[in-house]
DNA sequence: TTGCAAAACGGAGGGTGCCTCCGTATATAT
DNA sequence: ATATATACGGAGGCACCCTCCGTTTTGCAA
């Protein structure tokens, strides 16, 4: 993960580049609006680009996914990264979480992503998965070393929770419903005194 | 709801009624196996049977779907109102949602249809939704009448978020993970004297 | 500049699945 | 035995997936 590319190769060709970048955001805009299951082949034509060129630069459909929402992730990775330094770490989870959901809110198509990455024996969806789990992790050990929360839940099935609950939800105003069920999780983790 | 067949026109034909069964145990069989977005033409194909005699006995794949589930989700209900007459509200709920874990173990298939009856604006998986929204219902509204449980988490936010959290699962011992945070889910929904 | 090889382009093509349509076959009723 | 309602099956048109390869473009060296 250090140098990159020093090599005296070639330099990359400036179609290429520019390519890529455009079918980047064609999918980005395709997918948003189509869901995971949208025509790869929409997608080149939206590009202006031949499929073939697709598909050199993204070899798999769950390639071109991950690219698409890498960025999105690595957001959500910061925003654990600061809450974890500050305030209640019970507030804290819960705020990370409803970020969460709001932000599944304008990019659906993450969630899909992400719920594939929970089925299939593809392993491209890791990294996103990784980092989410890491981020959760942060706020969830702090949670519990504080011991406000019960200790018997990893952050990776928080996160399949909390990723479940958003998927299962397509109605108008479903926001409210799942943070309502976010709140009603985050409540059944804490540790209470007279619990079983 | 209540007459359904006593026109005096033609007994139903022989060769249908069998290629239909034909076609039903050949979609449990092959929609067990290899998911919802298995090949109709493969189903067809086990059956025994042309592609277009599928086609009028199930116009859409999701009527196949719901013909094949159908029988799953009576059970559930049936189960439900058992669970009803009997015990403390909150273990009857508790019961039953994990009732459903388990049955999502052996019918992975199900899921898959109730994830695309939250999705999808097809009103073709109303009868499995709402039978179980209905099943639910019956047990928590029972839990919420005694005072024991939140009154601002509907049936369908409780069905929704357990097959959301199943859903997310498909690691080997899943279900291990998936009942506890049923549990948790369920401890969050108890009204707790000082909670906020 | 010019020339050339590496790199990228694009789309034809072979495969599969979806669903419709309609000529043919068959079961039921007279 | 015959008529006719009913069901059958698969060909056909369409869309998508992905690969392969002849053509075009580009960067670099002379």
């Amino acid at each position: 993960m250090g140098q990159v590319s020093q090599k005296p190769s070639r330099r990359p060709r400036a179609d290429s580049v520019r390519n890529r970048q455009r079918v980047l955001e064609a999918a980005t805009a395709v997918f948003s609006a189509g869901g995971p299951d949208a025509s790869l082949e929409a997608v080149a034509r939206r590009a202006g680009v031949g499929i073939g060129t697709l598909y050199r630069h993204f070899p798999t459909r769950e390639a071109l996914f991950e690219a698409v929402y890498r960025h999105e992730v690595d957001q959500l990775g910061e925003l654990a990264r600061t809450l974890a330094g500050q305030g209640d770490p019970v507030d804290a989870l819960r705020a990370w979480l409803h970020a969460n959901v709001r932000l599944v809110a304008t990019k659906k198509g993450m969630l899909a992503a992400l719920a594939l990455a929970a089925h299939g024996p593809k392993e491209l969806y890791a990294y996103s998965f990784e980092h989410l789990t890491r981020a959760v992790g942060l706020l969830l050990e702090r949670a519990v070393a504080a011991g406000e929360v019960r200790d018997d839940i990893t952050a990776a099935d928080l996160l399949r929770a909390l990723v479940g609950m958003c998927y299962m939800n397509d109605q108008p105003g479903w926001q409210v419903n799942v943070l309502r069920l976010v709140d009603v999780f985050v409540d059944g983790l804490r540790v209470r005194p007279g619990g079983s």
